[in-house]
DNA sequence: GGGTAATCGCAGTCCACAAAAGGAC
DNA sequence: ATGTCCTTTTGTGGACTGCGATTAC
């Protein structure tokens, strides 16, 4: 099972070989495994003890609490895209020791290329990479095939197989963000803004590290102080933590930097709306804050998320969700710095419209329209903006 | 205090088209 | 590496609409 992110739906080979060879934007989709465990996000790193692909949530839920666990070598996995044969998912997923050597035989020659997505890795941030070969349990069963007909055969029972319980579907998983969302804040396809939002309540407890039910707590005591407080943050030494140097020490005070840009949009909104029922990406969620609670209240432009330089920067891969971690701690001074960084942007904010093009701005101001929409020049009209009265 | 209807306000949607962006060569 | 041509995407405002929140009964 594969999983597409800009789908948000989990395929078997056939049917992602059937769906990403219809034309030349969905060959664009970037694909990669499905999680073992859950079995509705996609893997981000695969475990060479276990012997499972894992997506961040159960990776850090798998490999984090015990220290026996947390030893565990794991390594990334990359995402591709377009129409990979057979030596070519081998050559990126090296665990898989059998793919059926006719996959991706029937794309378009020339269009079924594929790309490999290094930094869907990227935001891996396990101990060293240690190459395992290792079967995929999902794919065990496909040893020996080796024709069109049993790969056909092979890949229509994967979607069915006991072994399986999730067949093949183009719909958002149940639990999804998409479906619970306020009308109209539907997700973007093939927008990586909006990749993997899908957080269900379960994160948002990770998120928070409380229950979704009492969202009060989040500022009750300290308020926004509380979201930099030390002990949340990563950690950076521990035995096959997500960060283990000091390149992950940086990338713990970015991330630090990250809260306390994302956490603006949090607590204006948090403010508006006491709205328990809010949804947070799983796999980003720290990353995808201050976007998914904009995009929450509306409160934010067009222009104002665009504008937003830090969130541009979660939103690019940078680091993934940080485990909370007693040992670790953050710098007092760098806290200190992303709280008055906060407080400076929060004061500075606004989110009066912004036009970025004046000239679709003069153009849309004498525009004629009919009912505010536009019309074709030429067309009857009812409203002109150069005339003071209407049906000029 | 609970239920229902009316009202209010917010935010999304629609439209055409020039400009901007991106891809191919 | 640069320039040209072509295609695709983006952004713009007023009116309308749907829906949740509020108010009145």
């Amino acid at each position: 099972m594969v999983y597409c992110r800009s789908d948000a739906a989990c395929l078997c080979l056939s049917c992602d070989r059937n769906v990403h060879s219809a034309n030349a934007l969905s060959r664009r989709h970037s694909r990669t495994l499905l999680c073992d465990r859950c079995n509705s996000q996609p893997a981000v790193s695969r475990c060479a003890e276990e012997k499972i692909s894992l997506c961040q949530n159960c990776d850090w839920d798998g490999h984090s609490g015990s220290t026996q666990a947390s030893g565990h070598k794991r390594q990334p996995i990359n995402c591709y895209s377009g129409c990979p044969s057979a030596a070519e998912l081998s050559g990126i997923w090296s665990f898989v020791e059998d793919f059926p050597s006719t996959v991706g035989l029937n794309c378009d020659q020339g269009l079924g290329l594929m790309s490999i997505d290094e930094n869907s890795a990227s935001t891996y941030w396990g101990p060293p990479e240690n190459s395992s070969t290792v079967d995929l349990a999902t794919m065990s069963n496909i040893n020996g095939l080796e024709n069109d007909d049993k790969l056909d055969a092979w890949m229509e029972s994967s979607s069915m197989s006991p072994s399986n319980p999730m067949p093949c579907s183009v719909n958002q998983p149940a639990g999804s963000v998409e479906s619970k969302l306020p009308k109209g804040l539907g997700i973007c396809e093939d927008d990586d803004i909006y990749e993997d939002f899908d957080l269900s309540f379960e994160n948002y407890e990770e998120l928070f590290g409380m229950s979704q039910n009492q969202p009060g707590q989040l500022f009750e005591d300290e308020g926004i102080d509380s979201l930099f407080d030390v002990k949340n943050m990563p950690d950076s030494s521990g035995q096959g933590g997500f960060v283990s140097s000091s390149a992950g020490q940086a990338k713990a005070m970015q991330a630090a930097c990250s809260i306390a840009a994302s956490t603006d949009s949090l607590m204006s909104n948090a403010g508006a709306k006491s709205d328990s029922n809010l949804y947070l990406p799983a796999r980003q969620a720290r990353s995808s804050l201050s976007l998914s609670f904009s995009g929450l209240t509306g409160e934010s432009s067009a222009g104002d998320y665009q504008d937003c330089g830090v969130s541009s920067m979660l939103l690019m891969g940078e680091p993934p969700w940080y485990p909370p971690g007693p040992e670790n701690s953050l710098p007092t001074a760098s806290r200190d710095n992303a709280v008055m960084r906060y407080k400076e942007k929060k004061k500075t904010r606004k989110f009066e419209k912004k036009i970025r093009y004046a000239s679709r701005k003069a153009r849309a101001d004498v525009r004629k329209r009919v009912k505010g929409r536009f019309v074709k020049a030429g067309d009857a009209y009812d409203y002109d903006p150069l005339c003071q009265t209407r049906s000029c």
